[in-house]
DNA sequence: TATGAATGAGTCTTCATTCAT
DNA sequence: CATGAATGAAGACTCATTCAT
């Protein structure tokens, strides 16, 4: 029961958000009364921990799980996040929703919660690695690596965080899981790829970083649809 | 005095998202009494219509009307919409919070009242524009046409919505707006760019781009940028 | 194990007052659930009858058994009594406390439980001997026979009720119960000494007594008031 | 109304207790809804602390007016005291049950509110002018000084607290605040005077001043004996 | 405009009580 | 005997809302 309680008050946050889901919602939807979530969890603040720890921190830790090898290149750890990202929330639908509200945005209700909990280390480490590959030019140097980590989650989190109500939406386009990934994959692949001019001259001249890089956009053929 | 009282409720919204926010609470950011607030605007749902149609709504707007050039090229269009954004929400810090927490994320308090006033007509043009010079080989063909504004929009205002108590972390990377700005600049334009193998050939080699990426993001090691 | 929860209940009873003491802090106390103290005792109700019954009743039983010999002399009946409630409440530390709380005073929980178990019998034959013993002239005519008694409970019940918390006070005097035991003798004795003046007149005069007594409180004799 | 609601928590505080009031009940006493015992006093804590301050510190320090004069001697201290306490609660019936219950008592609700306004000096002075006057020989000796503020206190209040419901009850004694104050004055009147044996040897020089108001202490008619 | 007083509905939380095991 | 699970009935507290002034 009270793993059923936890999974109904982790959808309903992710669903209607924490501030407007009730202790006798989380209730209504396991079948009980209110008064067993408080016999369950004592409190609206131990829910919240309960919440944090028995779930959302257990699906973080899996998505750095892989980014431990010190070995890997930036290009491969960052399509294996992305990959992680993916796995989690397909077995989590709820991780969006909830971690873009209650953690990532200002005010969130888990954000200290979860402050304690985020894998720094590993995103430092990640932050050194791009900055290496920056340097060692295999990586495209007009980057800011510090924010890259946040790049990564925003393209893949945010749609999915969208998913439920947008597809409801005529004329907004549907986010399909699978589209998804090859959009991300594709976007974050071509963003850290070298430029071509750079690529040459280990790009010392940095001529304009901020100019819009016109000239790689020369059209190769025709039908290459996605 | 309305006015003033739109001001306090959009910040106090932003900061502690809306269902958190009590009336008296806007009042007395105001220095009134909460029957003041009612005074105004008669309702808490008119508040928030009034929140969306006379702020929201107006930077959203702003941010579009860039767009209207049919001509624009792609890769300056979505520059003008980085440009754009960091703009509004320069002035507007507000808005990254209320957006992702209360629109763009499930659940949010906002999402039914703004998608009537999205625009669709706009977004639906950019997708156009952007399919068609994929086909003509002027933007990277792997990207999803349909996906891409999200992305943009992920990018630069996910970030700046944690800015406040992300740096307060240590270890955290700061958010620094300039530093954002060439971030996401040149993570959109290296996404855009064609990658080169394709130009080329016409990117027959596609076979696969579709595959899982894990398999096949093992990188070429050389020269990365062909 | 019944009786083991028995003390807990009226240890707690006494510590915090019955309002305040859930079944549940009995049940701890005792080193088991709530529901065993349903299983023997029912009810909250019921707890308290035995309560009264079977621990409050036989202490009080006790403090009368020795003015049961008719021909005792209310000095020494007086100081009899003293010297049981002493007794009493050494072997009952928590008697005094839910004493007053709980009986004596105004909306005691246990009142209505306690009134058809006070020993009125006695009392009557109490105040009846005093009351002989002051025609007689062997007690103070002054003190009212048929407070007196409520007097020597207040004076001995009162201070042993207070006795923890005060003592943590910096400034308030310690409640020792020997010290406690020697004042109130000695106030008791005191008391009922039949006045010098009035000893030899058999006071007749009898002018004001009703008079409150701080206009007449100015002392005849010389010296001794400044 | 919030005087009207602070009289009406204070009756009910002193009739059935603090624990076993509910604010709605307060509410209700003074006409209207719990809520509006909020909108006063926003808390249970804080009207606890407005019954304390603005009700119960007010009649305390009355009592002890009087008791500044550091000249008054002892006797008529007392009696001033006895005096002052008849008076405020005659005033104030609430303040015997209340005074009892959750102050005096162990583990009264009102106890470490009142602890800091307790007039802890003046208490202090009046037992060091009680030991000078037992060292004099004006004042009965076997007394424990530090004692004997509180055994006032218990004869009169103990059985101010009781009378409402004890009065009901055949077969014990009512009450009536005359006799009890009569009897009072006459018990501590006795309590305090020196014993003839120690007047006598001991503490010669007192000769009888100790003797009390012995000359208004004539009973009016005779057989007044209950 | 602006406020203070007042309220009803709802939320969290506590607790006595029950019951199957 | 003893417990854990479960509940209904309160009780404290919050809040949007109304209204007379």
């Amino acid at each position: 029961m009270r793993e059923r309680l936890l999974a109904c008050a982790t959808q309903l946050f992710a669903e209607q958000g924490i501030a407007a889901t009730t202790m006798a919602q989380i209730a209504a939807a396991a079948g009980v009364t209110a008064a067993m979530v408080h016999y369950y969890f004592t409190n609206r603040e131990k829910l919240l921990d309960a919440v944090v720890e028995e779930r959302i921190a257990r699906s973080i830790a899996y998505v750095w799980a892989s980014a431990d090898s010190d070995a890997a290149d930036p290009h491969a750890l960052v399509q294996e996040l992305v990959a992680r990202l993916f796995e989690v929330t397909e077995r989590q639908p709820w991780l969006p929703p909830l971690w873009l509200r209650e953690i990532v945005n200002e005010g969130g209700l888990l954000r200290e919660r979860m402050l304690k909990r985020l894998p720094i280390e590993q995103l430092q480490r990640f932050v050194v690695h791009v900055g290496a590959a920056q340097r060692e030019g295999t990586v495209n140097p007009d980057l800011e690596a510090p924010l890259l980590f946040m790049s990564i989650l925003a393209l893949v989190m945010l749609p999915l965080a969208t998913s439920k109500l947008w597809q409801s939406t005529r004329g907004l386009p549907r986010v399909e899981r699978n589209a998804l990934r090859r959009h991300v994959t594709a976007l974050l692949a071509g963003a850290m790829r070298v430029p071509a001019a750079a690529a040459g001259e280990t790009r010392d001249a940095s001529a304009a970083p901020e100019s819009p890089p016109a000239q790689t956009r020369k059209r190769p053929t025709s039908g290459s649809a996605p």
